[in-house]
DNA sequence: CTAGTTAGTCTAAAAACTAGACTTTGTCGA
DNA sequence: TCGACAAAGTCTAGTTTTTAGACTAACTAG
């Protein structure tokens, strides 16, 4: 299979791959929640060649994880900014971090530090259940496929077995 | 910069990156995560090219997140299964899948169920933060480079304003 | 002896990536 | 008016990666 008909699949994670799976768009991303906007920028914090900085911006917009704002005139130029649709991808970028944060930081600890405003705190945030609040981790999931309906396409990558 | 100097950084985005922000490399630890561990039932479910993921799957191993098991003799071989530094990627998927499910899934709704054991619930796990147990969002969550230490290294990519 | 299984490797062609020069449309200072 | 600078890209040619599909190795089952 191509990368590009990749997206064609039913499953959430290869859609999103689609979007995310490709060099250097974690960093580019990361960087917009850092408030990264500009072409120029961009290309001087992550030494990314120019052609493939314009490519991506260009896929993320197509996508409506960024957009094209007009900040001047004479000449036009345009910064990139993150949609509803980016800022959600919050948890996908804060995720990585604490696993990097975790496996690669120097013994000083983590270059970036996070603060939660309303309780003040820095943190790294943890994943939990929104029914019962407690943490969450691959040992207490268990995914299953979804029961068929008639409407539906069926799923072709579920869980090998599809444990209760 | 190539690509495989990202690891360089001092940025904990992008030594994930490195790791992670390859095609197909999402999807194989996704499929990891459903159960699955053979490198045939890798390639039969994602119809990815036999040297790519080989080329992955070697490389996941070089970086201790998946290991290779000898499940039997005459001939030998072997699966790959993923190491603690494999399942703590968990919340990272499970992001990206909660993701995927709200702008990608089809009208009957996200393909693939996850239940939380021990509350018995199907859910979608929620970053939260672990002081205050709120929702952490990219809104009330505020990074800012680490105050300098004299034995660590200087923070390059920071926050673009060290908002406070 | 033949076909099948599993985990790869090999090869050649196609696609993507990279470095660095170049373009476009302006501003500013001398 | 002229030259230097800025910002956001595009262009080009060479390198690297990815892809499809055939092939190999080491067995088992019939």
């Amino acid at each position: 299979m191509k990368w590009d008909e990749i997206s064609n699949q039913q499953c959430s994670v290869a859609r999103s791959s689609a979007v995310l799976g490709d060099r250097w768009t974690l960093l580019i991303l990361s960087d917009c929640f850092l408030g990264v906007r500009k072409f120029a920028e961009f290309q001087g914090r992550l030494e990314i060649p120019r052609t493939t900085l314009a490519n991506r911006l260009q896929k993320l917009e197509q996508h409506d994880v960024l957009y094209r704002k007009q900040y001047q005139t004479n000449p036009d130029r345009f910064e990139y900014r993150l949609t509803n649709k980016g800022r959600d991808l919050y948890p996908v970028l804060s995720t990585i971090l604490n696993w990097g944060d975790k496996y690669y930081s120097d013994e000083a600890g983590p270059p970036i530090l996070r603060r939660h405003v309303p309780c003040g705190h820095d943190i790294q945030p943890v994943l939990q259940c929104p029914e019962c609040n407690s943490g969450v981790d691959a040992h207490n999931i268990r995914a299953r496929t979804r029961p068929p309906i008639d409407s539906a396409a069926d799923v072709k990558r579920g869980p090998v077995s599809n444990r209760s």
